[in-house]
DNA sequence: TTACGTGCAAAATTTTTGCAGGGAT
DNA sequence: ATCCCTGCAAAAATTTTGCACGTAA
């Protein structure tokens, strides 16, 4: 966890008046390692598990949406109907998502054209672009090349 | 429902050998009328038992499956764990989405240089253009003037 | 001390699936 | 006649919540 990140969090924490107990502390810490970016609910709940195997999923999710809500996690849609959490906001703000429309394979990007141009866009249609994020979906090498991706059977 | 809708869907049942029943017929007519573009599996079951009461919500999901793995559905996602289904992609190929990190208000818009761009980007990380959607996350103008949206507590 | 936070377990949501019967080709 | 499709109902998967107890500030 990076000294910004863990500043948000007091930040947060110090304005809700929320109080840092152990769970929470342990889920943020699962959140927040720099080990791999994007996850899923169950996915952090392993991840916390191995830190406290005591974690709760009624906790894990009670602080999930704290953290939605407060800007410290963004979900991405990773397709297929699984909901993914990105931790990587806080360090990289101006980062967007290109993700495979077919094995969900993500990869983080910044480009200063493409934030420009999509805030000029925002902008014209009456949206404020404070916390824009792009996702392009498109097709993986993989699925371009061989017609499917590692996961999908046909 | 338009002609080249309609046809899309004809070489898709012809290349599958599916068999048009009127389970099926019924959630096609629902998923691609006119009115309203975006559902979720939900209001399309709504929709679907306005046009036949006996429609079975098993089927849906089954036809949802056919219709998003053959891309004449595509999945969006507006935020707050919703899947959501975008119909218009046959008629607007190159159309994208802008929704409120909030309320989730969708707006759908054009724009050449974005496309063009997106491409770029796309291709210059070893992805395939074809099917790219983009889709913008901001915050709409009720949200940024009032600091919330309808239909948001606080 | 005293709200706030936690965990359990039950409930709520949303989506998938086994199976036997029905229908399109 | 064959094999795909359907609907029911049960199961699965994911997320939320009530409640009594624990605990940080």
């Amino acid at each position: 966890m990076t000294p910004e990140v863990r500043e948000k969090i007091q930040v947060l924490f110090d304005l809700k008046g929320l109080r840092m107990t152990r769970p929470r502390q342990v889920i943020l810490d699962a959140a927040f390692s720099d080990q791999g970016a994007h996850f899923t609910a169950d996915e952090l709940f392993e991840k916390a598990k191995a830190l406290d195997s005591k974690t709760s999923r009624a906790t894990l999710y009670r602080t999930l949406v704290l953290l939605v809500d407060s800007g410290l996690l963004h979900e991405i849609d990773l397709g297929k109907g699984v909901t993914s959490y990105d931790p990587n906001f806080i360090d990289s703000p101006d980062h967007n998502h290109l993700i495979c429309m077919d094995c969900a394979e993500v990869i983080e990007f910044e480009d200063q054209h493409m934030s420009v141009l999509g805030d000029c866009v925002t902008r014209r249609l009456g949206f404020a672009p404070s916390n824009k994020t792009i996702q392009i979906k498109a097709k993986c090498e993989t699925l371009r090349r061989t017609g499917s991706c590692a996961h999908k059977a046909g």
